[in-house]
DNA sequence: GTCTATAAGAAGATAGAC
DNA sequence: GTCTATCTTCTTATAGAC
């Protein structure tokens, strides 16, 4: 890897474990491998590398929000797939959202930053918002509506049982942050969710 | 206030808003009305005001536990108590978690503070999980099991349904602390949220 | 582009007068 | 207990050789 994609790489690590303040100039360079000095070659100053970052994390969602908006765009074709899910396809939904928050690398190091930092810049809690609460939510909101349309599950509020679906996620999301090593047991936690909320919304009740 | 507590109590607002590293002496000597040298005369470091934050909210966590705990020792009391539970009061009961926590200003502090440093050291981050995710889950989880017990909701998970219950206040509450302008709209969110939960979890249903 | 040497300044902490 | 003056250390950033 080039050396000032090195830099942003090994900055967003240190970043995201210890926070920009105790992060220094010369912990990034010697990760990347070079003395702290060589780093203003490439970028002017410490604050031009954090804002490498976002930049660069600006670039990665948008790429995604393309991507998972293929399928959502066109609400007609996407009906007919969701017509007939089963608990096994939700299940997949649900775990596919959550294993790539938590270990898609980038994702997971970006979303620590952005912990540590949000109350220092409101911009990074409002792209923490965007990113972890109110775009998964408008997202999964709109699947869910295409079921309840379709008759696979029920509800009158679709809202509300797409917080009751995503909550969950979010919460074993940031327990998984905080402490790695309960990701076996939230996975399972996951899985009963999803298996009970099926039962609590599904439209024909065994 | 005597000096010695002011310290700790305008150290805790600045290093909740901005994180330890980002707080000087010279910030809280200001705030408390003295110069930064005349820190040192109450506390032997910046260090040791962080420390005495830990110590008092320990001091509190354990008085609330005991506060809690009154009733939650005492089952059959309980029980009986849980055995009629309304609507209403099942919303006062989430209601008065969200607004306890959001709304205490030294609850709020601390959890945005540990928020900010719980990546910087382990036991920071254990005490966050206790305080807002393993001990919320457990007296909840106590409570509901109560009200299976006694017929009032059904289910045959209810560390699931715990979850269903606590997880929407867990995320609202982190939404508010990151957007307090948010709060008017979660507390409706927070009611439709238990109307619902009631709807899908009561025994008796309509 | 990388290095060594070093400037410039910030922040924690101490000394000693009052 | 509070102040001013100051020390010390750490950290960002620059200068200039290679």
């Amino acid at each position: 890897m080039d050396t000032k994609k090195k830099i942003v790489d090994e900055a967003l690590t240190l970043f995201s474990e210890r926070g920009y303040a105790n992060v220094f100039v010369a912990d990034i360079a010697e990760r990347v491998g070079i003395k702290a000095p060589s780093i203003y070659k490439h970028y002017k100053s410490k604050q031009a590398i954090f804002d490498a970052i976002i930049e660069e994390m600006n670039r990665r969602f948008l790429e995604e929000a393309g991507a998972l908006n293929i399928n959502g765009a066109d609400a007609s074709a996407d009906a007919e797939v969701y017509k007939h899910i089963s608990e096994e396809q939700l299940i997949a939904i649900g775990s596919g959202l959550f294993m790539y928050f938590l270990h898609d690398d980038y994702t997971r190091r970006f979303r620590k930053m952005l912990t540590i930092e949000q109350f220092h810049d409101r911009k990074l809690a409002d792209v923490y918002m965007k990113q972890y609460v109110d775009d998964p939510l408008t997202y999964q909101g709109m699947l869910f509506g295409l079921m309840v349309t379709s008759g696979v599950l029920k509800t009158d509020n679709v809202d509300i049982m797409t917080l009751h679906f995503y909550a969950p996620i979010y919460m074993l999301m940031t327990i998984c942050d905080r402490e790695p090593e309960r990701e076996a047991e939230a996975i399972k936690t996951l899985e009963a969710h999803i298996r009970q909320f099926n039962r609590l919304y599904s439209a024909d009740k065994k």
